[in-house]
DNA sequence: ACTTTGAATTAGAGCGCTCCAATGGTCTAT
DNA sequence: ATAGACCATTGGAGCGCTCTAATTCAAAGT
């Protein structure tokens, strides 16, 4: 007793093959009698089109695929609802798939959209070289989103990483803070830019000599040991800008085992404003990304390219925007020097 | 210029379109030679398989579903982790779609795995009525995940929701709460589980006629206003039992708003031991539920399915764990009355 | 009466792949 | 030499649907 098909409905409601297509498909030039008889049949039948052959016969999927870098980060959570409701605006299903912030992993799954026939991709926060977007090619439309670095030739859709942590010192430097350190994204997209960013607003604030960036990573774990490692120093930060969000929480997390007060001995501004960085309890001062838009946006990239097909690579940057909380005040007092550049150490 | 199909691919390398599907299913009895040259056939015209009509020809996807219920909760992150690793072992592939914490949604959701002829589908946390089960109907293997309630005839597997929400209660007995208030889950599927748990957890501590539900939901906003109304009144409960990590994340900032000392005024825990629980200023003692474990046995209890037909369902129930951290302590001695700030600050 | 028009319906050729049965070829056993 | 066994390879019939062109039928125009 297999799934019945349309030639089972068709059958059963005295009507073509065709026909049934056609009421599936709800065309108007059906009779309304007809209609209502296969209508009928199908319903007794309990049948369900199969999408897999439709798709076949149909040459198009209806459906977009989206690369999440990682599952547990909320900031890419915040993207896909954007990528979501966009997508439902426009009749487009849409797959996700996990990256878990693995190259590799990400790859595998680029190829399953392929071969899926997804008519486009949105890689949010992936992982890919310029090498890899071009083996990707350019059969299927493909959006890079939430990613820092831009690749040539692919259309992209992101928040001004560089301008972010820009930003991010800006706002220490004017706090009084000279002594900032970086903790890098390690393989994360985007920690290129974001450090770019921290280095140009470090000279912009006339403190490129303290430039000190630390690898770290883009999970809470990854910030352990670069706290510690911190805290051993003669003459530990007083300001640290961290990748984002989730790493600025494990600092915070490993600084309060230290007995370091945030802000009073040292201040931690983190990146993406995730809900994270909203709980009371943390009130992280962050830098925003509009996530949502951001998503909104990705599919509106997508859908352009599908109608338009070549042309210039479309290029969507969003403004990131300060947003302070609790956890950055000014140094502590008596090692501060607001008047200009004179730090203890170079790097 | 369209894609290369397998017809151009055996053209190329002279070669029938059925050797070149052996050579891209691995046959094992292909000479050499042949799979060379299709091979390098296929690599020239950047071939690559269509999984679409593939899946058609073999009556097959190797493809589960899984629905999550809500991309925001860290907690279906690890549940999928889960998934994702068993499946891999399994050569299946993994689709996910968004519920949104919405029946409607969802079942949307779950109407597409089953037009994509998916295998099998794991919902995790789906809003579900036993009436829209039994709409899905028997075709489709599917197993509910981390969805306190039972349905009729369908494998389940989850945590014992209902013995975690007595753990919790028997913790805040024992640490001499009586006036314990549960914010209940709302629409959650965990919720009935979870609140008859609580209830018997009263009554078993002997302060069944305390017992006091409030509805709130299973978000931080839920809280808010769930939190104001308990404060406002002229006895506020000690202790808060709230259904999740991130309502009770949610009350822990209003309560720190309203300036209540946590443990010091009042006692609060959680459920599911997200990592947001584990965060050092959040600190939240929680209920744990194995979600890695359950995402995999969700899968283990779909291929078992798959294979053994029909059969009694499949019932897992896992052990949930009591994780005592900072914001459970003994009751305010003496008479309540917290007009200031009193009670020891929490690190 | 005969053509024209148009709407409702259907036949049938694909879509790109899989897989069974059939083919030809080589090798061994009689 | 003949039969059998065993391999690598191929032809072709599907999988369940869509979509174009063809067909039917009724109403309208001449």
């Amino acid at each position: 007793m297999n799934r019945p098909t349309m030639e089972d409905v068709a059958e059963r409601a005295n009507v073509s093959r065709a026909l049934v297509s056609l009421v599936m498909n709800n065309s108007p030039q059906v009779s309304d009698e007809k209609r209502e008889s296969v209508l009928r049949a199908a319903e007794e039948l309990g049948y369900r089109p199969n999408l897999v052959a439709r798709n076949l016969a149909q040459q198009r999927t209806h459906t977009i695929g989206v690369l999440v870098d990682d599952f547990r980060n909320p900031f890419f959570g915040e993207v896909v609802d954007g990528i979501e409701a966009e997508a439902a605006e426009h009749d487009l299903r849409v797959l996700i798939l996990n990256g878990h912030r693995d190259t590799w992993r990400e790859l595998d799954a680029i190829e399953t959209f392929l071969q899926l026939r997804v008519e486009g991709m949105a890689l949010v926060g992936a992982r890919l070289g310029d090498d890899d977007m071009a083996r990707i090619g350019t059969a299927t439309p493909c959006v890079i989103v939430a990613s820092g670095t831009v690749h040539p030739g692919t259309d992209t859709v992101g928040t001004d990483d560089r301008r972010g942590a820009e930003l991010a010192v800006e706002h220490l430097a004017a706090l009084g803070h000279t002594r900032i350190v970086h903790m890098d994204g390690g393989s994360n997209a985007s920690a290129a830019e974001r450090s770019a960013g921290y280095e140009s607003g470090m000279r912009a604030a006339g403190i490129g000599e303290l430039i000190d960036v630390r690898p770290a990573g883009d999970d809470e774990a990854d910030a352990l040991a670069v706290i510690d490692a911190l805290l051993a120093e003669e003459s530990p930060p007083t300001a640290i800008f961290a990748f984002n969000d989730l790493l600025a929480a494990g600092a915070l997390n490993r600084l309060a085992d230290a007995g370091m007060a945030v802000p009073g001995d040292v201040s931690l501004i983190g990146f993406d404003n995730t809900f994270i960085s909203a709980l009371r309890h943390l009130s992280l001062t962050t830098i925003n990304q509009p996530k949502l838009a951001m998503g909104r946006l990705a599919v509106g990239t997508l859908l352009q390219r599908l109608s338009d097909g070549s042309g210039e690579p479309i290029r969507h940057m969003l403004k990131p925007e300060l947003v302070v909380r609790g956890t950055t005040g000014p140094p502590p007092s008596g090692r501060p020097h607001p008047g200009g550049p004179s730090g203890p150490h170079r790097t």
